[in-house]
DNA sequence: TTGGGTGCAAAGGCTTTGCATGTGA
DNA sequence: TCACATGCAAAGCCTTTGCACCCAA
């Protein structure tokens, strides 16, 4: 998770960058956050409250630094924005934890954790020769929420 | 796959639409090219050889228009374009039809057919009452030709 | 000291939209 | 005829880039 400043310290310094007052800052704004799927316009708007001088081209070079680190993991909705949560791994390793569950009617976004792609994985390589390192998977559906209320309405 | 001229007027009319020379000439460029990804201007480019006249907005609303129709899938690799193939199914529903095998190498799509993803879906609704209707999965890594030129090299 | 980092504003690049004109039914 | 469709150009919108100033190390 990186929530450790220590760690996060070590990782920029091993990568010769700078730890810097804006980085520590969005960060923390991902940290406080797990789970949740933000926007680079969003981050913007949670770090401004308590660094109102940080610049929004400042949040996209560090988010974009962020993701080449591991530190955070990108999410496309397809609705015209990238959108980014912290890691679930710590590591810069490009690990197996790409689940999500995307409501259609209310646009939520759940994560789950499976690997049950690992036989699917097996199988390709089998098959085609080809070697699955990561994977990004989007299922589409109706929550339960939405669900009951969509059976309570008729 | 729609290929049959006769199956895309009814399902222009049906819905109200008119059949012009435009729309026909984008569906028949993206029925000739089956399993490529191909952008916008890609198929604006392809179009504009037999029909020099046409805009690249009518491209856009038409293939808007085709997706919404069920004709073609969208894919988004993530590079800034959004792609689209005509769909696999001909019909207007979203069926499971999304598997695509990215090279981290060379950047080649291919396809996979599977539905192993049946049980996880299976999985999902029972431990969080999400129903799944569609999904989609990408598989980033290495392809065959790929790995064996590397293994060549070393 | 000094090279990387930041803020601001301008530029980029894909996609959408407004509007006058064209055309299928 | 007439509502839908098209072309062109302008506008939108998210994201990146240029540049002078700033600040961790």
């Amino acid at each position: 998770m990186t929530g450790n400043p220590e760690q996060f310290r070590e990782l920029l310094k091993k990568n010769g960058l700078k730890v810097t007052t804006q980085r520590a800052a969005i960060l923390e704004v991902l940290v406080d956050r797990p789970g949740m799927h933000l926007t680079a316009e969003e981050i913007y708007d949670f770090v401004k409250i308590r660094h109102p001088e940080i610049g929004l081209a400042t949040v996209y070079r560090t988010i974009q630094l962020f993701s080449e680190l591991g530190l955070v993991d990108k999410l496309n909705l397809d609705d015209g924005f990238v959108r980014y949560e912290i890691s679930k791994e710590s590591a810069p390793v490009h690990g197996h934890h790409h689940h999500h569950l995307i409501c259609l009617d209310c646009g939520a976004v759940f994560a789950f954790q499976d690997d049950l792609l690992e036989a699917l994985e097996t199988r390709i390589l089998e098959q085609t020769g080809f070697v699955v390192q990561d994977h990004e998977v989007k299922l589409y559906g109706r929550c339960e929420a939405c669900r009951a209320m969509q059976s309570k309405a008729e």
